[in-house]
DNA sequence: TTGTTTTTTTACCAAATGTTAAAAAAATTC
DNA sequence: GAATTTTTTTAACATTTGGTAAAAAAACAA
């Protein structure tokens, strides 16, 4: 049932049986059609979700723009982490791209997990280390890169992605119209 | 004396006296001149510094260029950190680039730590989880803002560093050429 | 100070990406 | 399946940024 949780967790900290199904009792399943807010826009995020399947994105306004700033992969942790961390209304949206089935987790109860168990504690730390610096490979990506490369990358890295997410989507989140994203998507081609 | 360090962790979470404490003996305090470095390139990121005075800057080599990910403000953690977290050699170097007056604690140390004292393991959490939300705003402002306007938003935030870093480090970190900074610099003038 | 090195600026041209508009293709709805 | 809506592609032109080279300015060293 949570295997896919349990190995994404474990790798950051050894859990002893009783630390891991301390979070079972915490764990709520929630399904998402297509196109269906988990983070909605001047909402509060009050709690996380683990993508078990399908594909999120997060999202904002800009000057009535949508701007992807992440793509979720499968099996891993996502929310407005802005709001979620200052628990103030968030300006970013998170979406489903394609039909969800997700488990979620309040923060509240997050939070008092934390408490009770340094390993989760540590669970949560090393999740946000290895968070950090997958986005600042994505900086090094941005300024040492053009949008093609960036592209290229990303498609060896995430393949699966390009069956589920619209090329609008992967445009805004390369930095990119998706007019340049399709002029570069001839040219790879030839 | 760490009253800078006190008031930036406590930011994150209360500590006891018995838990402010029992960091102190893991304090080293070392002074860098101009130029020297912190972390070279190849070495193992065996440490992290908490910048009392001076300012680092993150950077590795990309073709032959310098590029620089990060310049680190007053008073905030640094350190190579995908060799910090996975203890290989780093490809990021941290270079000094003023006099510095830095607090190091070794990765061992403050591990021993947060194996000790949940309330340090939450600091730790916090302040990542915090540096994560600042790399992702810095990813919006490469999506949606031009060179110029970020410039803009670098100087409205972080004024002292232009007095002490570079411009060829500060074109880097903006994802620009020199060349292009000091054109945009001086459209901005008139 | 003088000479040397490094950094910043300027200029010109090239390449990459944005903007606007419209057509084509695909997906969705009735 | 036909009509409608949304997404993707194409095209022409504008703007931004890069690359190369060299001059000017600043920092550093003897």
């Amino acid at each position: 049932m949570y295997d896919d949780l349990k190995q994404f967790v474990t790798q950051f900290a050894h859990l002893s049986r009783e630390e891991w199904e301390a979070v079972m009792p915490f764990i709520e399943i929630r399904n998402l059609k297509k196109n269906d807010y988990f983070i909605r826009e001047g909402e509060i995020a009050r709690y996380i979700s683990f993508t078990q399947k399908g594909y999120l994105r997060v999202l904002y306004n800009h000057d009535g723009n949508e701007i992807t700033r992440d793509i979720s992969p499968l099996h891993t942790f996502v929310t407005a982490l802005p709001s979620y961390v200052s628990q103030t209304p968030s300006f970013e949206i998170v979406q489903a791209i394609t039909d969800c089935e997700l488990f979620v987790i309040y923060r509240d109860h997050l939070e008092a997990l934390y408490d009770r168990y340094n390993n989760w504690q540590r669970v949560g730390r090393r999740i946000m280390e290895e968070m950090f610096v997958q986005t600042q490979s994505r900086i090094y990506a941005f300024i040492t890169q053009p949008a093609e490369v960036r592209y290229d990358e990303m498609m060896k890295q995430f393949p699966d992605i390009f069956q589920h997410v619209p090329l609008q989507y992967i445009a805004s989140y390369l930095g990119i119209t998706s007019q340049s994203l399709s002029r570069l998507r001839r040219s790879v081609k030839f």
